[in-house]
DNA sequence: GCCAAATTGACAGTATACGGAGGAATTACG
DNA sequence: CGTAATTCCTCCGTATACTGTCAATTTGGC
């Protein structure tokens, strides 16, 4: 069991120079497992909250991206979500499953599949919000007003570092 | 294409008062969609600086946690890394067909199978471990000192307050 | 108008990630 | 001491998530 040391908060830089002995090495406190782990909060708090509506977050984003861009192509829409083209293809083969979405050819790109809620999909939608809401605001409920602000920036600053990489 | 609006700093309270018109609904900058993001960030600088090695972070911190704790089995390796028995399962058999670990049954308990690193594992390990340093350090690269501690404390207060949920 | 380049959707392969079921083995309790 | 509860592993099913590949199609350059 890895003891809870007191090296927590120290910074990448001085865990650097810090790294002849190994209790610095704790894994359990790298960026990358608390960001794993952090991803795996979010997905079980948006499931505790939409429990029973038989949605997932990727899912409901991509509902969301529709509703907003009617008429729009899978490789758009995977662009907006931030998805990759496969992953999305397979989400949307689901969502056509449960009847949310409806898929039909482009008569002037036959390339392209042309996406379009359906009514089912709209209502769904719209029966998800208060929950989806209430899983944001309880994600972010261990942090204060402005840390909200604060960490909501910090994540933006990290993600578009490594976009334009 | 969503629109970069101002409200992007604003507090989920506000948003939530704000919520009659259209422009806060923007998935694109709820927590959710910005963790999903920011994992997403994570496993793709962790890859481009292991490239070759040809580990990923869930199998690097498995093997961290071997290493830390030689003959442990694998329902305690799953809870050490936070990841579930099934995945850790298949994860564990991956790092067995590489030959990093050894899994040999437990003559004192028939159900366990003991995990041990093996050398060539260990050796790995070794290899990983500035290239796993520059990682953690690139996805916070975007923050400075003060903003790091702050970043990872609350990381972890949003995940231990979902923990005892 | 023709051919190369780019785009789009589909598919295969690999790797997390979780819940649930089931079997084998151990422990706890009466 | 015997049975019920627990523990551990494995397998199945579902859902992301990415790379690479492929064919069909469209577009751009000449």
């Amino acid at each position: 069991m890895p003891s809870e040391v007191d090296l927590i908060d120290l910074l990448p830089e001085e865990a650097l120079r810090d790294a002849a002995h190994g209790g610095m090495d704790d894994v359990y406190l790298k960026p990358g497992h608390l960001i794993r782990r952090l991803q795996q909060m979010a997905v079980s708090v948006f499931a505790r909250e939409c429990e029973g509506l038989d949605i997932t977050p990727v899912q409901y984003a991509a509902l969301v991206a529709l509703r907003d861009n009617p008429g729009i192509d899978a490789t758009r829409i995977a662009a907006l979500v931030a998805i990759d083209r496969s992953t999305m293809g397979n989400v949307l083969e689901r969502l056509e499953g449960k009847g949310f979405i409806e898929r039909r050819a482009n008569p002037h790109d036959k390339r392209v599949k042309l996406l379009k809620l359906s009514r089912r999909g709209t209502r769904m939608l719209a029966d998800c919000e208060p929950f989806v809401r209430a899983a944001q605001a309880r994600m972010l409920e261990p942090l204060d007003a402005a840390e909200r602000i604060q960490f909501t920036q910090m994540m933006r600053r990290m993600i578009a570092r490594q976009d334009n990489v």
